[in-house]
DNA sequence: GAATGGACACAAGAAGCCGC
DNA sequence: GCGGCTTCTTGTGTCCATTC
């Protein structure tokens, strides 16, 4: 039920573009690969001199999935910062205020006008390496540099506005055209609109239809199974039966992709390419999806995230409730996720109606 | 193809609110 | 004030897109 502040985290796609302008990110080519490098170094010099083997570091490290990735960069930043007011990797070890530094560290980045996700995550990270160091938390975390964070934070918050997302009905009339021409679609068109209809009738993540493993029950349906690694690792299992009309039905699609091999790749992985003879790497995947959303005439080259919202949006208007919403997209009861990011319902029905009088 | 950056998600704890 | 409920904040993590 703790759940409702998490609107609040994301920074909005207009904010984007206002960012690029005023605030170009700092890309230098040349020490891209050297700041992540030298953050790594950084961590494991830290926690060496604590005392750590190399295997103990190496399973701290390991505790992370790919978020390790965003921390070794920050920590680079960092270190880049560190050197930068001529202090040396012993000065961390005595330093007896780590408040103080993290504030200052954030403040200069403040002063050089990176963005402000780039600051909240560089005190994320920051922070971790001291914890890992054994800091408690309260000299990493005090009044001080709570105030120092408004900023950033505040200007990370989705600004709640009214946005529409492109009809589902769309992609689904697309489908049922090219149903009646299978064999003339390419393994590329065949593969999003199968990865497609998926995601739009399970609201599973393309990541998470990317390494299913679908099964054939035999009785007309298939079963899909997946995990969902974003938040806690939790294995998925879905069953798709026959809907009424075939042109769109997952399960006839399914069949035909599989329909395609040859025998003796029947049994190779969902994603198998045959001309390639290889599995689709995530990236091709994708590209299939945005392929067939542009095919349909979705306009402007949305994420193929939003094949979810364009489908929970269709399932709130055809008055899906509350838990049949959370239920279908395996959101924890009781969360508001669904509203607040995925239902794209616009206002202007409620205000009609709100207009009428007598 | 890997590094990088923005967006979205959730749990746990803190803070706020309200009726008694 | 206190207990129960709601709302907000913080920390941590994954997903998707872009860039080099």
């Amino acid at each position: 039920i703790h759940d409702t502040g998490r609107e609040q985290r994301s920074v909005s796609t207009r904010r984007k573009n206002e960012e690029i302008e005023k605030a170009p990110t700092p890309r230098k080519v040349d020490s891209r690969v050297d700041r992540g490098n030298r953050g790594e170094e950084l961590f494991r010099w830290v926690l060496g001199k604590r005392g750590f083997s190399n295997t103990a570091i190496q399973k701290v490290i390991g505790g992370w999935h790919t978020i390790w990735g965003r921390h070794r960069q920050r920590l680079g930043q960092f270190d880049e910062y560190w050197k930068s007011i001529g202090k040396s990797r012993e000065d961390l070890l005595i330093e007896s205020d780590p408040e103080t530094m993290i504030s200052n560290f954030i403040s200069q980045l403040q002063a050089d006008q990176t963005s402000d996700a780039n600051q909240a995550n560089c005190r994320t990270a920051i922070a971790m390496l001291f914890r890992a160091q054994g800091v408690p938390k309260d000299k990493i975390n005090g009044f001080a540099l709570q105030q120092i964070m408004k900023k950033p934070q505040a200007g990370m918050r989705q600004k709640i506005k009214e946005e529409p997302v492109w009809q589902y009905n769309d992609l689904l009339r697309y489908v049922n055209e090219k149903a009646t021409a299978k064999q003339d679609l390419s393994e590329n068109q065949y593969m999003g609109i199968v990865i497609a209809l998926i995601m739009g009738y399970s609201t599973l993540r393309l990541a998470e239809v990317h390494r299913s493993i679908v099964k054939d029950l035999k009785d007309g349906s298939w079963q899909i199974n997946t995990s969902m690694i974003k938040v806690h690792e939790t294995q998925v299992e879905i069953v798709f039966r026959p809907v009424q009309n075939p042109n769109v039905c997952p399960t006839e699609w399914i069949r035909g992709w599989y329909e395609r091999r040859t025998k003796k790749d029947k049994n190779k992985p969902f994603l198998w390419l045959i001309e390639k003879k290889r599995i689709a790497t995530y990236e091709e995947a994708s590209k299939a999806v945005h392929q067939i959303m542009a095919e349909a005439g979705i306009p402007d080259n949305p994420a193929v995230t939003s094949i979810r919202k364009s489908s929970m949006t269709k399932s709130i208007d055809q008055g899906a409730t509350k838990t049949q919403i959370n239920r279908a997209t395996r959101h924890k009861k009781g969360t508001d996720t669904v509203a607040h990011h995925y239902d794209k319902n616009l206002n202007d029905n409620l205000r009609q109606r709100l207009s009428e009088f007598e």
